[in-house]
DNA sequence: GCCAATGCATACGGAACCGTATAGAAATGC
DNA sequence: GCATTTCTATACGGTTCCGTATGCATTGGC
């Protein structure tokens, strides 16, 4: 008996992704979207009660997708260093970073959002600490690495620095093993 | 002759450095900022040409307060170790980091905005490659720290995290005296 | 105190956008 | 094919905002 739905819900949150990743979420108008998806606003509100509830469907999609999938993904290497690594680039690939600083610079006001934030950022800062744990002992030395290579994943996005003859790349790539090396650290 | 001016440049300018680290340059606004001034509009257009206009105005005055006013301040300090913190804690100061955060989420979607930063963060990476360099000799080692230095400004302002039972300040405080210490990397 | 000048309040037109209502289009089950 | 269901185009009222025009009111010079 029906129609089928045209433009799916998740093609609306895909474009409202990008949009709050280009503009924050002041910038998330439903009538660019919809022009954007070839269609009008007339199906959104089919699907979304009104724009704040689209809102919620965005973070709600942005934290399905920076924590469970990566981790899931993420798990099933041997070396710490390799998990290390291989975390930092997914939860910080190339499609979720953008939407992760625009949510990270939403928080800051709106509390709700600063809520949800610090939740993902907690897991995140957890499976950190659990793998600097197994290069090094001392707590303080862990605590200082995992903010250190938290702040350097978010960082590098938002620094517009160059490295003199240094690529983006490299600089960071030697951030990375700074942090990961254990001669001055040893192993317990 | 005249009247004197009762809303300034810098009153405009100020309260819209205000609502740029609030919600980015899409909720610069000139009715709401006329309205938190208690005035209305027709002052704004005699001062400045448009909202473009005004919102270069709004980086000119972020440019200046975050390169020329802050190492002004800092020179005069012996230690190298002193100055870099001090850089530091003045650059990112806690009126100047919204803005600046804003500033750079915004450079994301405009190329001139995304020139200047470019401009401001090669002026303090530079400043911070000077200071490391009286710590430490070997090149990479220098430009790993000062990007971890510069990430780790940014990043203590935009990640939620916890860190268990320290607060925020000191686990900034152990990853900044990780990037200081010299017992690994010897002085030349 | 009056004149001239200038900042600002008020009013307006136009654009962008939200949310609702209604009607038409498309597809499924029969 | 037809009826029914459901998505979406169209149209509308209301709000917010930009930029301009005009008049008032406040101020400094005399």
């Amino acid at each position: 008996m029906p129609a089928p739905i045209r433009t799916p819900r998740e093609r609306w949150v895909d474009a409202g992704l990008q949009a709050l990743a280009a503009h924050g979420p002041i910038g998330v108008r439903i009538e660019v979207l919809a022009e954007q998806l070839g269609v009008t606003k007339g199906g959104f509100y089919g699907q979304f009660a009104n724009r704040d509830d689209f809102l919620e469907a965005l973070l709600d999609a942005w934290e399905k997708r920076s924590t469970d999938d990566v981790l899931a993904e993420v798990e099933g290497r041997d070396d710490a260093r390799e998990r290390i690594q291989r975390a930092g680039a997914l939860t910080f690939a190339k499609d979720l970073l953008p939407i992760d600083l625009a949510v990270r610079f939403w928080a800051r006001s709106d509390r709700a959002v600063a809520a949800r934030l610090r939740r993902v950022d907690n897991r995140r800062m957890t499976y950190l600490r659990e793998q600097f744990a197994t290069l090094i002992d001392d707590p303080d030395e862990i605590e200082a690495r995992s903010t250190l290579a938290f702040s350097l994943a978010i960082g590098q996005q938002l620094m517009a620095a160059d490295h003199g003859p240094r690529s983006r790349r490299q600089a960071v790539a030697l951030a990375t093993s700074a942090l990961l090396s254990t001669d001055r650290a040893r192993r317990g």
